[in-house]
DNA sequence: TCACAGTTTAGAACCATTCTAAATTGCTTG
DNA sequence: CAAGCAATTTAGAATGGTTCTAAACTGTGA
């Protein structure tokens, strides 16, 4: 088996992406970028990424989970997304879109925006910045 | 002072409402009614309510005040918002609109629909139908 | 290697909301 | 108008996601 040097970790893409955001490489939040930041793009709580890091061999406490995931949050690195149930999910896709919610299973899809540039068809008060812009729409089946 | 006969009780407008919708129309259903369903438009979380209600000499159980407004969002007589804070906030304002929200104060302003019509834009997959639509800019205070 | 700030941790605390089971109330019937 | 019954209300406990606390640990620069 291949060993990994010190170097190979060093230069890895979460570690990369880590110290590109001003967040301190530890142990932990490489485990959590190498997870979210670097692979298919997903919606997770906190309580989900606890147990697939448990799962894998990478057990943390759930109070770094929900550090690490403000700290990704703040440094622009996921986007939360509230209505979508008891729990907050973290969205690794940035790009501009937006949700559909399945309100029996919770189930969350993402809406391509297409021809909605909400960013540009809202006016702004004078004196304010968004922030962010949540469209969440809850589904039901039919019949 | 006037008095107030049962028949204006019976015919008042938050009884007529509760009615309508199918809600025996009770003590603690009238008062919520009354606050909420016959003035102004705002918005307003279930202890902000129990709150105003203890204060306007109507107390009432903060589980009963839970029970009702479900059941008026069940028969859409309130509209609920979730990403505004902690608590939900029940909109008293049915009709087509969206929210900005102050993450300084929690304050919320009705954001106009004006040409974005988005129930038009958006294309239910199918086999669903859509159960709401909730918009939500997050403001900051620019510098 | 040292020292220190930054980070992690277990567990308690918090708080919005829901649950429970008993008491009360609105409405209908006799 | 009394009785009965289902609907409603209630206090208080329970739940569950999230945050707090204070102590232990770790990354980094000197």
């Amino acid at each position: 088996m291949a060993e990994i040097t010190q170097t190979q970790i060093a230069d890895s893409e979460p570690v990369a992406k880590l110290r590109a955001a001003g967040l301190r490489p530890t142990r932990q939040r490489i485990a959590i970028a190498s997870r979210l930041l670097c692979g298919k793009a997903r919606h997770i709580s906190a309580e989900q990424l606890h147990d697939e890091l448990s799962a894998n061999g990478q057990p943390m406490a759930l109070a770094t989970i929900y550090n690490c995931l403000h700290q990704f949050e703040e440094a622009g690195l996921l986007r939360p997304v509230h209505h979508a149930g008891d729990a907050v999910l973290y969205d690794t896709n940035l790009g501009d879109h937006y949700h559909f919610v399945d309100v029996e299973t919770g189930i969350i899809m993402d809406i391509d925006p297409g021809d909605i540039a909400l960013p540009d068809l809202l006016e702004i008060p004078q004196g304010y910045e968004a922030e962010s812009i949540e469209l969440t729409v809850r589904l039901r089946r039919k019949n």
